[in-house]
Order: structure tokens, then sequence, then C-alpha cells
DNA sequence: CGAGCTAGGTTGACGCTGTCAACCTACGAG
DNA sequence: CTCGTAGGTTGACAGCGTCAACCTAGCTCG
């Protein structure tokens, strides 16, 4: 397909965002960078927070397109794949903080991708569950449980709380592979919470 | 201690975040809000991110000063001091992105009010350690670890990445609980991870 | 073939923003 | 008495998101 200059807006979107956070990314800019005028990106996005928001969800069909295209026994799939989250976090944390930002438009595309998301994941968990890597209960818990440790150890780490330095040292990759020690050792247990 | 025209300015833009968002807090809005000129602020803070600096430091050393008054058994301070935090983040979710926003200055104020918090988290689970309730291993880890859970299962609450309605619950408390459980498993358990 | 609709682009304008510069004034220290 | 300073003012500037109006190539349809 042609380049066509919706993508391209996508694209200097996503180059802008990676170089200077999400306050750099100004529709004027874009379109310089484009080389279209200041209003043009109005014919393809109804407003700035509609081309971010496009930026958003092709970043997350992307991690999607990934997940799903993995393959190998699901302990490793899913072990894989949270590291994958985690070291996608740390290179590019605008994309990551975006993602997840303060909408407040709804756009169906980027809702569809996390339902994708979501929805891969649970899936992965469940298959887990079954070859007894991790203890019983509800896989969609179960993945929130793990999704959230990604995400909160992923976030911390880019905001700078995370102190990766020294002897305390903890980086989301390690609290990553802490927490599936954990629910191994639970999973080969009688006892299970709440 | 007088009002104070700075503590004014802070107590404004704390109060158009909790409305609508950092991007409507407004230094002009700002000014206007405490009966000042749209230049007054300049007179107190450096910058718009200076005084936003100022608003997450307060918060900050404000949930800290909870943290530090509380008095018990450790496991069940540090138990209510984890779901203190994800219910702040629910009540304030604006507050809680922005104190772990995209700060491209550096705010000693900040940076200090993060090491105390930091701190006595990781003093309260070496105490939890001690009691027997959490498994052994560095203490800085294991409040990583613990953070990282709380802090990712807010944010992702925040961004209504969580599905926390119907069959599949999973709210940020009900998942601090669950880690909380495995973890008191492993901590009766003789292996452990890492 | 010609008429007209539409997608995609343009220029120009508006108000709002963060920030800088200059000026003013009350006041405590020397 | 003088004067530096803290805290306030007004005015200006460029950059921003957005709206409105206009233009043009290309397609559809009578």
């Amino acid at each position: 397909m042609a380049p066509g200059t919706r993508d391209a807006l996508i694209e200097a979107a996503a180059h802008l965002l990676d170089q200077g956070g999400v306050d750099a990314v100004t529709l004027r800019e874009v379109g310089r960078r484009v080389g279209v005028s200041h209003n043009a990106p109005y014919k393809h996005f109804a407003s700035k927070e509609a081309l971010l928001a496009a930026v958003a969800a092709r970043e997350l069909a992307r991690r999607s397109a990934v997940l799903a295209g993995a393959s190998g026994p699901p302990e490793a799939v899913l072990r894989e794949a949270t590291h994958a989250y985690v070291e996608w976090a740390s290179r590019y944390p605008a994309r990551f903080r975006l993602v997840f930002g303060p909408w407040t438009i709804e756009s169906n595309e980027l809702a569809a991708a996390a339902e994708t998301t979501q929805a891969a994941l649970v899936g992965l968990v469940a298959a887990t569950q079954r070859a007894g890597a991790l203890p019983a209960g509800d896989p969609v818990r179960l993945a929130s449980l793990i999704r959230s440790l990604a995400h909160g150890a992923a976030d911390l780490a880019a905001a700078g709380h995370l102190a990766a330095g020294g002897k305390g040292n903890a980086s989301p990759r390690q609290l990553v592979d802490d927490l599936f020690g954990y629910l191994r050792g639970a999973a080969t247990e009688p006892g299970r919470p709440g």
C-alpha cells in the first residue's frame, strides 16, 4: 500500500513521542515533519487526542500480534511475554504511558486492541494453569495479578521510583521472575488464597 | 500560619487537577482562582512544572505521614498501607498519575518525599518478615514487589484496563490480598525464588 | 460528455497558554 | 534615610489546538 498521509502522520507522531514525550507531540510539528500544512491532520483525525489514540492503538495492536505469534510451552510463552512487556515499557516509556493515559475520548480501535491483548493473556494463563505451573483459581484474576505486577514495575521504573542500582537491586524483570517463582511454589501447594 | 499565596496556589492547582486532570491545570486559571494576576505564580514557582512538583510533593508527604503514623502488628499495618495506597489512587487518580509523571525537572522536595516513603515501606516489610508473615529475602526487593503490584493494579484500574465488573472480578484490593496470600504461603515453605 | 459531490489539501483567524521583561510598592536592615 | 528585596502588576510574544472558508483533482451518475 502507498505510504498515505494518515500513516505518515501516525509515524511522525510516534517519533515525536519517543523523542520528547507526549508534550512534544504537536499537530503543527507533526504536519511539518510530514510536509503538509498545520491543518492537514484534521482531514484524518478529529482532534489531537484522536491522533494520539491512533498511535496508541497501533502500538497495542503490534504488541498483541507479537503475543499471538508466540509458540511453545505455555509457561515459557507466558514468562517471555511478561518479560517482553516490561522491556517494551523500558524501551518506549512514552508509548507505554500513552497507551494507559487519561483518555477523554473513546476509541473503538484502542478498546478493541486492549481487549484482544487481555483475552490472549487470559488464555495463556489458563493453559499454564492446566500445565500445573500456576496455582488454580480464576484465570482472569490470576492474569490480572501478573499483568498488574509487570505494569507496576515497569511504570515505577519509568518514573525512577524503583531504585534499580546498588545492593537493593529490583529491576522489573527480576520482580517478574520473583512473582513467577512464588506462583510456581503455590501451584504445588494445597493452600490457596481467597 | 497565614494562608499564604504560595499555599493557596498549590491548593488551587490540586483542585483543578482533581476536577479536570493535569491538562486543566493552567497557571493563568490557578492565578484567577487565587485572585492574583496571571504572572503572580512565577513569584513562587520557576515554572508550571515546578508548581506541579510542589503539588506532588505535598501529596506524597501526606501519604508518607499516614504511613508513618500507623501502629500495630507489622503484617496488618503493611496490608492496611497497601490497601490505602490503591484506595488513594482510586479516589484521586490525577494526583496519583501526577506523582509518578514524566518529570523533566528534578525537585528535591519530591525526591525526598519519595525516598522517605520507600524507606518506611522497606522497614515495614522487614518487620513483617521477622514476624514470619512474609518469605525471607532482600526486603528492598520484596517491598518493590508488593509496591509494584499495588501500583500496577491501581494504574490499570485508573486506565480502565482491569475489567473490574462481572464474573472475572479483579479489583486492585483483591489483587493485593491475593498477592499477600501467595506470599504468606511462601513464607512457611522452604523453597524461595531468585 | 458535463455536472456535481467528495476527499484531501490550503490559508487565515481566534482565543488560550507558558514565559519573559519591565515596572511598581511596601518594608525591614544597615 | 537609603536601598535591596519579596511579591505583586501590566504588557508583550510565539506557539498551540481548533474553526471556517476556500481550492482542486478525481470519481460517479444522468
